[in-house]
DNA sequence: CCGGAGCAATAGGTTTTTTCAATCGTTCTA
DNA sequence: TAGAACGATTGAAAAAACCTATTGCTCCGG
């Protein structure tokens, strides 16, 4: 039965019988046959059938939310075995939204000293993939921001606070300030993300109350590109304070604080809120409490000498 | 999978290959092969292997509460799914404690004036058999204490509050008494329940408290037996109000209610702490607090006019 | 110390289930 | 109207699950 389930659970991230049966390493009359069994079982049409596959019945979408559950379940029930026999060990699938795809490196790293035999893959996606991602057991962990946007049912570990910079080359409009204000950038042509980024989305709100229109030159949904562009002095962008310390700055390419209003948002680690998570999910939350403390104090401390 | 995890709950609860396989209806070699097979998947040992059942490692133990949860969520999908089919149908097993056996009609009818498809089954048990039975989902509710011991890991829906009689022959000792004491109680020989049940202990630690030491003249687990002897006129026992008035008075048998201090014990239903629940179990609810509320709102008028 | 009873594991053979390759029927598109 | 895309169907082969019968072990009673 849990096969079956499985084989819906594919059915609903492929929407399509053939590519949901490549998904799970078995044919395409197989998944038909094990879903009409599921059917069977259950009692209940869960698939609307035509000439090829529309959705679900309102009993599908029901068993889908259960399926969700049991396979969860049921992987957490075979790691937890597995990293009782061997120590934590198996694979680790985090997806992280471009802006935070460097600071990953700050997860993984320690958690690899600690924890040797796990492998990681690590996802680019956008704030919102990460969330169904996530609801599908596509990945383990997410990284996105934590006070934007609603986010689903999760549980969150702030990770840091981004703080927003203007890359730009030293001989460019602005390229010789020490800060830059939104109102002054917003007059920049940029390169940015895609629009389906939520950093993207919160930066052109940010330049929009600043009193301009954001008008990229360019965009992109990675953030190598965007930086690419910049270095070679003849564009300019806006990123994180921690991306760009990242990337590596050059003599040439400088980042500039924006402030005015000086925007913060907070990026955290967000698990699938199951209790209890599987032990490499929860090694990484613990990883993630470390970090994230230790910016908390980092905060403070800033927060407290600047008084 | 799934079986082989309904075969490891079965072990848990036959503690034998044998009986454990009959009741899946499958032969021991069979479910031997079962926990094999699991063994092999998980990669870890379940069970301690001797020269019969001795018990599970760890890990069996770790995987038995995996398998509860696992196997409580498929089978209330699978119920679900025939509640959107074809209404609410099928089994619910509910399990009382003794002197609450009386009362589970009155659950059990308007419920089935509302879902007339459900067909019930009601088991007599100890307060403690009922938990393990929950815990190991051999049945839907329990009927029993919810204020004297600790109970595991439950949702509570108090139905209603156990006074004390004397149930004795008119023409006993105390038989012409409108109430009588705990203390005086304690001074006749009374029919009570075994001591592994909880009124048994209750009704014990009161005639203690009011200086006695109970002398049972007769034990059993049944209440039927202790009624039965009562109605001959030569016993006495000591029941909860409720029970004694379906069993039924006579002229010559009385329900003296038992004062000083006047003991009052909460009844309640209690149903696994799943969210969500199955149908039908949350059909048994909801009718458990309608009855709750009543004899709340009736002990409140008592409680008013006494006042 | 021996023999029988009880229990779980194993062996061997049968049935059932699962799986896949090939094909079909339908629907949408060019 | 031909072709492509998609899912259902079919039939044969492979895999598995299952059962009966048996074995091997341990514990007890004599």
């Amino acid at each position: 039965m849990i096969d079956k389930l499985e084989y819906l659970m594919a059915l609903a991230r492929e929407r399509h019988f053939g590519r949901a049966a490549e998904a799970c390493g078995v044919t395409q009359p197989t998944l038909s046959a094990g879903i009409k069994q599921l059917e069977a079982q259950l009692g209940v049409l869960l698939v609307q059938r035509g000439s090829r596959f529309i959705g679900f019945t309102p009993e599908g979408e029901r068993t889908l939310d259960w399926a969700r559950r049991i396979l969860a379940d049921s992987r957490t029930l075979q790691e937890e075995m597995r990293a009782l026999k061997s120590g934590l060990a198996g694979q680790l699938r985090i997806a992280a939204i471009p802006t935070a795809l460097a600071m990953v490196a700050e997860l993984t790293t320690p958690y690899r000293l600690r924890h040797p035999e796990v492998r990681f893959t690590i996802f680019s996606m956008t704030s919102i993939q990460i969330l169904t991602a996530l609801e599908n057991l596509e990945i383990d962990a997410g990284i996105t921001y934590l006070d934007n946007e609603p986010l689903g049912r999760v549980n969150m570990v702030p990770l840091y606070r981004e703080r927003y910079c203007l890359l730009t080359s030293a001989e460019a409009a602005l390229g010789n300030r020490d800060s830059v204000t939104w109102a002054e950038v917003s007059r920049v042509p940029l390169c940015l993300l895609t629009p389906d980024m939520q950093n993207r989305r919160i930066i052109e709100s940010l330049l929009r109350a600043a009193g301009g229109e954001p008008r990229p030159m360019l965009e992109s949904n990675s953030m190598i590109v965007l930086f690419a562009h910049v270095r070679t002095g003849q564009w300019a962008s806006v990123m994180p304070e921690k991306l760009a310390e990242t990337l590596g700055l050059t003599e040439t390419i400088r980042a500039i604080p924006i402030t005015e209003p000086e925007a913060v948002h907070t990026i955290g680690l967000v698990v699938p809120p199951r209790e209890p998570m599987t032990p490499l999910a929860a090694a990484l939350v613990a990883e993630a409490r470390r970090i994230g403390s230790d910016l908390n104090i980092e905060a403070r401390k800033q927060t407290e000498s600047g008084v």
